[in-house]
DNA sequence: AAGATTTTCTGGAATAGTTCCAGATTCAGA
DNA sequence: TCTGAATCTGGAACTATTCCAGAAAATCTT
């Protein structure tokens, strides 16, 4: 198991948030404490912090960070996918690389930074939330 | 002047804004505030705020939300360039477009949503700090 | 099963950045 | 000069998150 070899105990609650995580991608750590609690019957906020950042470091999840929004969490790691947000009803969808092979890394000139990651976030309206507009305007 | 023809009022606190974000992109609303209140003798934070957003609604700056950082704004709009942070310092530069013409608007697949904007943040160490790093190690 | 270590717990305080309030005042433009 | 826009003061509120510190519990090792 992916926390067994990432040199992590097994404990009920990092199984459930993993798990939780594994099965509604783009969670918030509300969602997790939420769905997490129901499951196990509690667990604290500090666990979940703690427990969504060991994960993180060590490459179990991804976090992401978008505006106006609590940071978010999945477990497709290590490809290099990005995000489509909704502004209105804030659904996050996953996104393939546009130009493949993480052609993202690569920035026209990277003034001598040494690039380690490149975060694409693509914000639009979804379709859903289009004709919910549409519908109210009449 | 810009202020006029995007229908604002001509006050000095406006005029000192745009100005200071002028010369000093991706200046932080803390910047902002210091920046004026040396110029004007004085400036409220909340008209810091209300003006920061009155411009970027009318397209007059543009509001960058890189994770784990104040808000950042810049006058460089209309444009499609994007932004290389230093993880170290925190320094922001502008990195134009990898591919040409607009194309980070562009993802593989849109899920029906109307895409209005493309948010990309490139995350790397600056040179200065991958120098300091270096030396700090001997 | 015991011991050592890791993890989780409670629960409260603190933080940063920002927004909201509400009423008074000042200012720009016609 | 008048009107409405903009700004002011100053304080409260907010969200998401982090930090604290010691106690308790669970996990892994032997």
């Amino acid at each position: 198991m992916a926390l067994r070899s990432a040199g992590l105990n097994l404990t009920a609650q990092r199984i459930a948030i993993l798990d939780t995580v594994t099965h509604r991608p783009h969670s918030t750590a509300d969602d997790i404490y939420r769905a997490v609690t129901e499951r196990l019957g509690s667990i604290s906020h500090q666990a979940v912090y703690d427990t969504l950042s060991t994960l993180s470091e060590r490459g179990l999840l991804r976090r992401i960070q978008p505006s106006h929004s609590p940071a978010r969490f999945e477990t497709r790691v290590g490809d290099n996918h990005h995000h489509l947000i909704c502004r209105t009803c804030g659904d996050v969808r996953d996104v393939d690389c546009a130009v493949h092979h993480t052609p993202c890394l690569t920035a026209s000139d990277d003034h001598g930074f040494s690039i380690d990651e490149a975060e694409v976030i693509y914000w639009g309206i979804c379709p859903t939330c289009t004709a919910a507009d549409a519908t109210a305007r009449g």
